[in-house]
DNA sequence: GGTGAGATTTATATCTTTATTAATCAGCAT
DNA sequence: ATGCTGATTAATAAAGATATAAATCTCACC
């Protein structure tokens, strides 16, 4: 009605906000609706289906996630485990700003193999293209090869930051929740688990023979 | 219809491999009966609402994680590190049986005060009936004091854990489904991540220094 | 064999959701 | 003013969901 902004703009807006706190399922296209103030008619005449505004929403913040993974690793010359404090860094920081983007990406992919093969596809091409993996194996295992870093396979080694840092976004919303914490003590508890993350990680991989 | 057994059971079967998969809102009681294959007036005749079926699978599902948490840790004289070990390896052998829990519980938790404040009142109960954080605080602190592990407070050492161990679970069916992996694949995965993180929680605390 | 209790199904009311269609509205071009 | 176009709403069809009530079935027990 008013003019107030581009309604379509809104509809994206507050579906994102929707969708990311209650997934998919538990958001209607009536929920959506509402939040902007529209008729629910208006969703559909934009979007035409639930589904597609959904994966609109969804490629969105998963590009996002990709860009922000690739960017600090890709240009940089620091020692070993500078740039290694720099990506996690740079990774947790994100996700700071994105807390529920973690979950909500995980949640819907599970159980829906049409969009996890569509993730699959566009986080392949991302990858592939620009070849991430390849550069961090490399880097990796130079590392293993100097006995900087112990023996380590280069999934594993992945999955050990990406665990540490993804899970802690995971957690961070139930714990606030629960214990109504102020936004001083949620900036609090991810200042303490960036730093220990970089610290478990990095003492985890050296090589204490070294 | 076949006495083949009770259905009660029968439904509470297919409600928890239904609402394990696909979560709350993502099952229908017309889903559970179908799976059943009873007719979906049984399913309320027993559980009334579809909402006490959830709750009584959920909470089952959360006092079996909740057991075999502290179940390793009560009962233990082991050196630290052993008793670390065995901890971490109880808890993962018992996810990798239930591959979906972690991310169920999750969640169901996020975005439904109601739930996670029972969850909450549940887990307190448990926790704090055994005193289960204060005696990782004791045993962690205590190895602090001896400088055997660097300076750690217990609630970063507890979430580096237990991120870690859980988030795997979360990754590896996401990485079964893409990949379409086998059952020996499956298994090599878990054994390779479970070593890992062992090595990983062990060398990351270690006092390098000492 | 009849009866009563619990188990199971049929039928249905009510609500919600998605999606479509037709109607209305606002503003711009002619 | 008229009419056109896109934005918005009203109305509603169709499908699915939860929940309840009543009907039927089963079977143990007398």
């Amino acid at each position: 009605m008013a003019k107030e902004q581009n309604l379509e703009i809104q509809i994206l807006q507050a579906a994102e906000e929707l969708f990311l706190n209650n997934g998919f399922a538990g958001t209607s296209t009536t929920d959506i609706a509402k939040r902007v103030g529209c008729n629910q008619a208006l969703v559909h005449y934009y979007f035409r289906t639930k589904e597609n505004l959904f994966l609109q929403v969804f490629m969105a913040k998963l590009d996002m996630i990709l860009k922000t993974l690739q960017q600090p690793l890709l240009n940089q010359d620091a020692d070993f485990f500078d740039k290694l404090r720099n990506v996690i860094g740079a990774y947790y920081d994100f996700l700071a700003n994105y807390t529920r983007l973690p979950f909500f990406v995980i949640n819907e992919m599970l159980g829906n193999k049409d969009r996890l093969t569509l993730v699959y596809e566009h986080f392949m091409n991302n990858t592939m293209r620009n070849n991430v993996f390849g550069i961090i194996d490399t880097v990796v295992q130079a590392e293993v090869r100097k006995h900087t870093i112990r023996p380590i396979d280069t999934v594993n080694f992945i999955l050990d930051v990406v665990s540490l840092t993804v899970f802690n976004f995971i957690a961070l919303p139930i714990y606030c929740d629960v214990s109504g914490c102020t936004d001083d003590e949620k900036q609090h508890f991810l200042k303490l688990r960036k730093d220990e993350i970089i610290t478990l990680v990095i003492n985890g991989i050296k090589n204490v023979g070294n």
